[in-house]
RNA sequence: GGUCCUGUGGCCGAGUGGCUAGGCAGAGCUCUGCAAAAGCUUCCACAGCGGUUCGAAUCCGCUCGGGACCUCCA
């Protein structure tokens, strides 16, 4: 079998995955900050790394999937706002802190719940790691690489560039600038007289008064900085060197490139061996996000209550559509793309569940048609060459719809069931089930069936019969066409019988 | 201003120099009491202009357009 192969966001280009210590593989994914309720651009990368972290188990890995929760509080803007994004809604909210954390981490777990991602192996939080924080600065300043100034530590970025250059791992190793681009770019910003340089990054930060959560530390008291939670939870979960790191495009600078200076001084080696970013979702072609004031929340997308919305989109469309894009380019979300989208993952998943339904033989037989169970065999075989391919989900699907009307064929009897030999059969249900269910996380798109509804509807359907036999149409297009109100859809299939499926 | 990405049919989106991406929508046909569903067929696009090549959506250059990062951001 090819060889799983990822873009190396710090190499720019596709590299073969080979892990430290095999079978066992280390991921570190910088999950949300809990100060609000997660939207749409936040689904794409832990959709996209729940798929990487499924196709690696798949794939006879045993990997440890790290994704922290920032609960800490960073900085809206440095210096303009002294006050921590969290202390200052909870004002607004009258609620203490961590009620607020609490609340928008249940929130962001029942999303995660939603579109069926797995739990991460850990979900350390910033605040329980405080301690680790400051023994991890506090190392970054024995070694010189950061100081303080009035109760606030900075990493000194000149002193790392200038000495890890020599050594081939200057700043700006993964986004491409380098420094001296920067300095006459970077913003001015209030406290710069604190810092020895603009690009100084903080490690910690010292509480103003007015800021609820707070800390002890050799420094006064504080909170830490913006970047140092990741490294300090990555390194003691994963070890100092471990195999992924995922995020946004968007943090690639500066928060990753400012992980791999911390780190890179504390543990003397670069934190990570791939770097895995995906693409921003965007809106009319602008990037989701706070700043652009376009966000949909992951409760009002499910609900379909946003303005722009349409209609609602079911978690499991979301995820459908999600995969049918490559995570490094941008997608755009529209009403039309997403209607699309779940017309698709309902055909797509209706001709699954029949075939899965259907009884196949383990007796070896040869196939009527001998190009039909190659092409078969083909399309199959290619969902892990594109999957190793870094992740080609939207190809792994396009074939899939290849083998849609394949599949619906033999249903309909135009095609011969023994076109296709047994073994491409079990072949066929085995590696779709895999593949859809256990690699992509997707579900049945319609409401869970209950035996209850079930008996009704086979009730309805048989009273429908009846009248159909006795040629009382009224009747029976009464029942069709009152059911398709209530989103019921009643299929009349070849062989007589009849079907339904129901929408949301 | 700096760094980088990108421009594919009505819409969304794959595309590794030569072979149909795929989905949704539209049109025709088959099936059907009529529909729906399903199947078959159809719609064969690559921003523009040059260049390289036997051959380019795919490589190079220029022009125009869009976007991301440089600041919290998935």
């Amino acid at each position: 079998m090819a060889p799983l192969k990822v873009y190396n966001s710090l190499t720019r280009q596709k590299e073969v995955f080979t892990p430290i210590n095999a079978p066992y593989v280390g991921m570190y994914v910088c999950g949300p900050t809990v100060s609000g309720e997660s939207h749409l651009g936040h689904a794409r990368p832990f959709i996209t790394f729940d798929v990487v972290f499924r196709y690696l188990q798949h794939l006879g890995y045993k990997v440890r999937y790290v994704r922290n929760i920032t609960d800490a509080g960073h900085f809206e803007e440095e210096g303009r706002e002294a006050e921590d994004k969290i202390a200052t809604k909870a004002i607004l909210e009258k609620l203490e802190p961590m009620e607020l954390v609490q609340k928008y981490t249940n929130m962001f777990h029942w999303a995660m719940q939603q579109f069926n991602n797995l739990p991460p192996s850990i979900e350390p939080t910033a605040t329980g790691h405080i301690v680790e924080q400051i023994e991890m600065i506090k190392q970054i300043i024995a070694d010189g690489y950061a100081y303080e100034a009035n109760g606030s530590v900075y990493f000194n970025v000149e002193k790392y560039n200038t000495d890890f250059s020599k050594k081939g791992q200057p700043y700006g190793i993964l986004s491409g600038r380098n420094l001296e681009d920067q300095i006459d770019t970077t913003r001015e910003l209030d406290n710069q007289d604190e810092k020895q340089n603009k690009s100084d990054f903080a490690l910690w930060k010292k509480a103003p008064p007015e800021h609820i959560m707070r800390w002890q530390s050799p420094w006064g008291e504080g909170f830490p900085g913006w970047h140092i939670e990741c490294s300090a939870m990555s390194s003691k979960y994963l070890g100092k060197k471990f195999d992924i790191h995922g995020g946004g495009m968007d943090l690639q600078f500066p928060h990753h490139e400012c992980e791999i200076a911390q780190s890179t001084v504390c543990n003397h080696v670069a934190p990570a061996n791939y770097w895995l970013h995906n693409n921003m979702i965007t809106i009319n072609g602008k990037k989701m996000g706070k700043s652009y004031n376009n966000v949909i929340k992951l409760s009002e997308l499910f609900a379909g209550t946003h303005p722009i919305l349409e209609q609602a989109y079911a978690p499991n469309t979301v995820r459908f559509f999600i995969l049918q894009s490559h995570y490094r380019g941008t997608l755009d979300f529209s009403n039309e793309a997403l209607i699309a989208a779940d017309k698709a993952a309902k055909r797509l998943w209706e001709a699954y569940e029949w075939l899965s339904k259907l009884q196949v033989s383990d007796v070896a037989s040869t196939p009527s048609d001998i190009e039909l169970d190659k092409k078969v065999n083909v399309l199959v075989d290619d969902f892990a060459v594109f999957m190793s391919d870094d992740f080609s989900t939207p190809k792994v699907l396009a074939n899939m719809f290849e083998l849609v009307p394949i599949i619906n064929g033999i249903k309909d009897k135009h095609t011969a069931s023994t076109a296709l030999s047994n073994s491409t059969l079990l072949h066929l249900q085995r590696s779709l089930k895999i593949y859809l269910e256990d690699i992509f996380g997707l579900v049945a798109p319609s409401a869970a069936n209950t035996a209850v509804l079930d008996g009704v509807l086979q009730l309805l359907i048989e009273v429908r019969s009846q009248a159909k036999a006795s040629k009382d149409f009224v009747t029976s297009d009464k029942i069709r066409n009152q059911l398709m109100a209530l989103g019921i859809q009643l299929k009349d299939e070849k062989d007589g019988s009849v079907s339904y499926s129901v929408s949301n």
